[in-house]
DNA sequence: AACTTCCTACGACAACGGTAGTAGTTGAGG
DNA sequence: CCTCAACTACTACCGTTGTCGTAGGAAGTT
């Protein structure tokens, strides 16, 4: 029952943000979306992109007024969890916990962040012990 | 002065940790190796992954009586780095803790580890009030 | 009806990554 | 010296991703 694995690029990816942000939108909202946050395409690369994640079960679609409107089909949650099994297969053998200790010691974190984290490691250790 | 990404791929990758396990390595070790773990290429494949490795500066070689020997010049800290602020970056705009929340909820860890886990929030922590 | 504008469909093309074959060199064994 | 085995150098090919251009339809404007 796996679903195969979501591969999409790093330009894909910023699509599915714009949509993620805001869906339902047009190719055009798509591409001036993606020019305020300094994304530089053309009209039909936006179309390509969309078309081509409509292929991928990635967005879908529908016909509005004069033009179709898309909008994401898999959440960014999905996408998140497909790429950290990926890095972690692919750099640890799927040990996770190397790469979660690397990001702990390389980021910058808030306080807000810190404690939110420290609840959830409370969380994890009584889940360990029930 | 920030190095270019290191961007590999998912194959170049297996390369790489065959030559952080155990480089320096010929090309036919190496292939043997990937082989023991179950990834079934041809000796010019390696070869090609080598060489090419060798352009990006990944890995260095030198001559050992007849044939060269591998092994890795970037880390695999390094490597784990990139991919880690490419995921952040394409996911959730640089937001780290969202990956690292992630990351806690969705995978297992085992008891040691999330010890481990606490002491370094706790580090963090006085880091954060220091 | 003619124009202008926006939309979609298709085709293209280069770079890259995964994969491998062939050719040519060289060293070791007979 | 000849042969075999192993090594490297080249070339190639396909699929995917990033990027567009062109063509042709639909719709509103004059």
């Amino acid at each position: 029952m796996a679903k195969k694995p979501v591969e999409l690029g790093e330009a894909e990816l910023a699509v599915m943000r714009v949509l993620w942000d805001e869906a339902p939108l047009t190719v055009r909202d798509v591409m001036n979306r993606l020019h305020d946050r300094g994304r530089k395409v053309a009209y039909t690369t936006v179309l390509t992109f969309l078309t081509r994640l409509e292929q991928k079960g990635m967005v879908a679609s529908d016909k509005r007024d004069t033009a179709y409107v898309y909008r994401p089909k898999i959440s960014r949650q999905s996408v998140t969890t497909s790429r950290i099994k990926a890095l972690v297969d692919q750099l640890y053998d799927g040990a996770a916990a190397p790469v979660l200790l690397h990001l702990i010691e390389n980021e910058r974190f808030t306080a807000d962040e810190i404690a939110r984290l420290r609840q959830l490691i409370e969380d994890l250790d009584d889940r360990g012990h029930g």
